[in-house]
DNA sequence: GAAAAAAATGTTACCGGTAACGCAAATCTA
DNA sequence: TAGATTTGCGTTACCGGTAACATTTTTTTC
């Protein structure tokens, strides 16, 4: 049996033209009748015509369908979710992802970003907005339309769609205040890579000193920021600073494990010691009391960014900021 | 400013060579001098060359470095993980993954598929075994190397890497017995999509029957099997049948929502009512008790199914039916 | 040391689309 | 109704690699 599919050439000749004009009808690019049209798109049902998109990539840059997606990971956290966004907004928009994960090291993005762009996409998605010099490099030899999602970029290389992670901060520290919180720890995780977090803490600690309340004592560990590296942060910053009457965390994974740890050593939250986390998961539902915590609405943020990529491609007009809020859960946790 | 990218043909000229010959050494298909290697890769490496992985996938079907992986979901559960050791295993052996979900739809299932193949892959990667029959026309048509994950099927289309789910459900089911449980619910979700999760259900209701127990109570929802769904189920489940002392869930998710709803009506766990779960995530660690479960390694799955579908591509010798074991967790929820 | 075999390299054609341009027929304009 | 413009379609060249085959150079064999 032959395995090949059926081209473009035999779609043309089936509906007695070039296949230049069935090129045309195909793409919806003009210059035919309404006959022609209808004939051509007729046999290419008839023959089960599916483009070669490798093809028509190659042949001509500007027909990539092709988007590169980068985040930091899949599994855990928000980015999942955002990642299911982007996608199902770029198939809707006849677009194709190639997705990858990072773990936030610079190594790993540039080798991501250098075996991507050998398949010539029409824009890419990057998490964050510090990259590393050879990245930096790349994008710049290749100019093609980039959104950085997740933190929120004023003066963006190309758009930014993101959350503005020091308002967060800002916001959840003006909360503990009004909480009478004041020996207060942080703690976080995977923070290598600087601007995914960061600058929640640097708002955080805004807010607090800005009304004279003390420093905030941190600890960072280094691994991705999950239910267990709050458990053990929490362990950590109490048996450092046992006087601590609240902690922000980094997530809210992290801030059930420290939840946790603080159920397993006899604190009462609210009562003994107050904890809020940040992202607004499923997890935090599992608690009897409701998580203090900041929402992060991912699907919007994912289809803001997918939407954004798409109209600077085809040269529509975009903000190049766009700030996806974020909701403040007072809950009962602080 | 030029930006196209240096081509095959200048670092062949620059090395002096013809571009086949270039080619050769990049590929490192033999037939060339080691001398003429040298300055080849030399030349490749100054000009920064980057192949045009487009034109080669284009100019040769087996050139293709692409693999398609299809999975109901990114976010929640387990597939993210499986994603991910799939993305890390195939980018070592120099593949590109082009990822995509399908929510257990077959129409999206089919859709996704047809748009994949338009980039000619070299495998792909598909979740469950059942198909529509639009899917499975397309497979046979494309002749592909093909991975079916996550349920073990004893008689593959190609290759099958996955987990015995009618064990895990019997072996759990043995554990119900032991444990003196007799009125017994299931609590599921999202099983449209026959063959994921549903043979789990068939193996737990044969060790019961073996025994001679009673029926399983079940309750099913047609939604994602997350925390929210467990709580519901459960209060479904016993509203209907207040007499149950245990019940098995889809999934840990379900299982920790079972269990916030038994803690919130006041039922204690094991004591008047036994939970457990199933895949053994980081949520569970979040109990007090350890939770009843099976452990499933995602991340040995993901990397087998990686390594066999290259060894397919690549023509090496493969088993075709690769068993991920899975491992009973006891706990304390039972 | 000549013929045969093997190794290294080159030549040509082609993959399946799209851009750029050319040209005839249909339509519009004055 | 002649000339200008628009519309519809075709022709040609090309994108950047790779397969298949041809050719040259080197090595081996007897």
């Amino acid at each position: 049996m032959d395995k090949r599919k059926t081209s473009l050439t035999e779609v043309a000749d089936a509906a007695g033209v070039s296949k230049m004009t069935a090129s045309r009808v195909l793409r919806n690019s003009g210059r035919f009748s309404e006959e022609t049209r209808t004939r051509v798109l007729k046999e290419a049902a008839r023959l089960n015509y599916v483009p070669n998109r490798l093809a028509a990539a190659f042949a001509s840059e500007s027909a990539s369908t092709l988007v590169g997606v980068l985040v930091p990971r899949l599994s855990g956290g928000l980015f999942g979710q955002v990642v299911e966004a982007i996608d199902a907004t770029l198939t809707r928009l006849g677009y194709q992802t190639m997705i990858g994960t990072f773990e936030n090291c610079t190594v790993q993005e540039e080798a991501w970003l250098k075996s991507v762009l050998a398949w010539r996409p029409a824009g890419l998605i990057l998490t964050g907005r510090a990259h590393s010099e050879g990245t930096t490099a790349m994008l710049k030899a290749a100019t093609l339309p980039l959104v950085e999602i997740w933190d929120l970029n004023t003066r963006p290389a190309d758009i930014s769609v993101g959350i503005n992670h020091f308002d967060c901060g800002y916001e959840m520290g003006r909360l503990f205040l009004s909480r009478e919180r004041r020996r207060i720890g942080y703690a976080g995780a995977d923070l290598s890579a600087p601007g995914l977090g960061r600058s929640r803490l640097d708002g955080f600690e805004q807010a607090l000193r800005d009304s004279g309340a003390g420093p905030v004592e941190t600890e960072l560990l280094d691994d991705r920021p999950s239910f267990y590296q709050g458990f053990y942060a929490t362990q950590n910053l109490l048996s450092r600073h046992p006087d601590l009457d609240a902690i922000y965390f980094q997530n809210d994974e992290m801030a059930v494990g420290g939840m946790s740890y603080c159920q397993s050593s006899g604190l009462g939250v609210p009562g003994d010691i107050g904890i809020a986390g940040w992202g607004g998961t499923d997890v935090a539902a599992i608690l009897e009391r409701r998580l203090t915590t900041t929402n992060i609405s991912t699907r919007a943020l994912g289809r803001a960014a997918a939407e954004a990529l798409v109209s600077r491609i085809r040269d529509d007009a975009v903000r190049d900021v766009i700030e996806i809020k974020s909701h403040l859960i007072p809950g009962d946790t602080l």
